[in-house]
Parts: C-alpha cells; structure tokens; sequence
DNA sequence: TCGGGTGATGACCTTACTTCA
DNA sequence: GGTGAAGTAAGGTCATCACCC
C-alpha cells in the first residue's frame, strides 16, 4: 500500500503537488493559496467595450486612470463575451490550446476583439481546464484510495487467516512454497497485482488486481515487460 | 445578499535571441 | 570564429481581484 502512494507522489510531483496531500487527508481543499504578492489590488481600469472595433493604433497597455462623476477611480466595465465570441473562442482552442503571435491577431479580428484579450481568454482557459482536470483526477483518486484500502483490509484478514491455519497432513507445502502476499506494480499496464501463491491442491489461490484510473495509464509510457 | 463564472492584472518563471568580452 | 555570461523581450503559469448574473 505505501509503495502504491509512494508510486503517485513520484509521479505527481512535476505537475501536482497537492495530490497526495488530497489522498492522505480527506478534508482537504483543492484551492490551496499562498500568501498574496500584496500587489494585486493595484489593477489598472479600463472600459471596455466588445462592440467596438479594437484601435490599431491604440496601445493596449495605454490606460489611464480615468476619474468617475464623484472623482474616484472609474469602475471597471466587466466585458461579457457574446455567444458566438465564445463559441468561436472555444471552437479555437480545442483545435490549438495556445495560439501564436498571427493566429492571435487574426482570432482578434475576427472576434472584433483586442489580441489582448484574445490571449488572456486563452490563459484563463488553459488555467481553468486544468483546475477541472486536477479536480476530477483528484476525486479518481480518492475513490481509487479508498478500494484499495478496503482490498487491503480483506487482505490482511486473508493473511491472517492464513496465518493461523495449521498445516496438517493434507495440506503441508515445502518451506519454499509457504504463502506468501506480494503486491507488485506492472510497469506497464499499471496494474496493482496481489497475490496469494499456490499453498496445496485444494488450496484457495488469490489473485486481486487493481487497474490505474485511466487518466494515470495514460501519462505514463509502457515499458516492455508486463507482468499480467 | 451570496456564490459562481469569468475577464483582467501583477508577479514571477522560462525560453529564445542578441550582445559583448 | 567559437564560447559563455549578461541583458532583454515575449509568452507562459499562478494567484488574485472584482464585475456581473
């Protein structure tokens, strides 16, 4: 079981360091957050308006703090993508999850939109996609975590059982031939393997096995030797 | 009023490219 | 001319803010 947990905290940790903090403690939260860098609170304002056509030669960064009625900062106007944006936006991004300098630039005019905003849709989509992804490899998981905690558990009933058994005369073995309980994990099919070895004729054979979920085989390259 | 979805931003990191000793 | 360090720009992720439904 610890070699199991060990396997996905190698695994994961390149590209999700909170998985196994998720498997070790069921209350978890999946948005972990950091300190703040202090500095976000500083955003710049701007209209925006998706009717209009971007000025080409207006600087995207040229933003000034424009002044509402009362004097303070202008409140940002939160810009709503309309449908067929949104379609065409995801359409897009399906096809190529990142777009380069032209592909940005034409996605913009065609959406009547900023290359800016073009390519902070991307960002955030990319970002969200991924939170989603992580989210539901981690609840995988979890469901994964608790069946073979619950395999474990028949098993070590299973050994112990095995172990209180008295070996008589129809059922002696060869001190080579003892049971034994191996978990080994197939390098190439991912497969959790636990086995009960041949005690007598007669004797009860246990073979359990545990497929990775799938999203997990995936990641990883088959190596040549499959032990199932 | 509250929470979720989402557009936008700043900080920081990586990578490719250029310059220079 | 080849090479490594330093500088720079572009584009990415991440965390977060804040508008709007």
């Amino acid at each position: 079981m610890f070699y199991i947990i060990l396997n996905f905290m190698e695994i994961f940790s390149n590209n999700c360091t909170n998985l196994e903090l998720t498997i070790a403690m069921p209350g978890f939260s999946s948005s972990p957050s950091l300190p703040s860098s202090g500095e976000s609170g500083g955003n710049v304002r701007k209209e925006l308006d998706i009717n209009q056509v971007p000025d080409q030669e207006e600087d995207c960064m040229e933003e000034e703090e424009e002044e509402s009625p009362n004097g303070g900062p202008a409140r940002r106007k939160k810009l709503r993508l309309t449908k067929e944006q949104s379609r065409l936006l995801e359409e897009s991004f399906r096809h190529n999850q990142t777009l380069n300098p032209k592909e940005k630039e034409a996605l913009a005019v065609e959406l009547k939109l900023k290359p800016r905003q073009v390519e902070v849709w991307f960002q955030n989509r990319r970002a969200r996609s991924k939170l989603k992804q992580t989210e539901m490899e981690c609840e995988y998981l979890k469901r994964w975590f608790g069946t073979l905690t619950e395999q474990n558990r028949k098993l070590q009933k299973e050994l112990e059982n095995l172990r209180t058994m008295k070996p008589g005369p129809n059922n002696a073995y060869p001190a080579h031939m003892a049971p034994t309980l191996s978990s080994t994990m197939c390098p190439r099919c991912e497969r959790v393997t636990t086995a009960t070895h041949v005690l007598d004729k007669g004797a009860t054979t246990t073979a359990t096995t545990a497929a990775m979920p799938p999203f997990f085989q995936a990641r990883r390259q088959p190596s040549a030797a499959c032990y199932n």
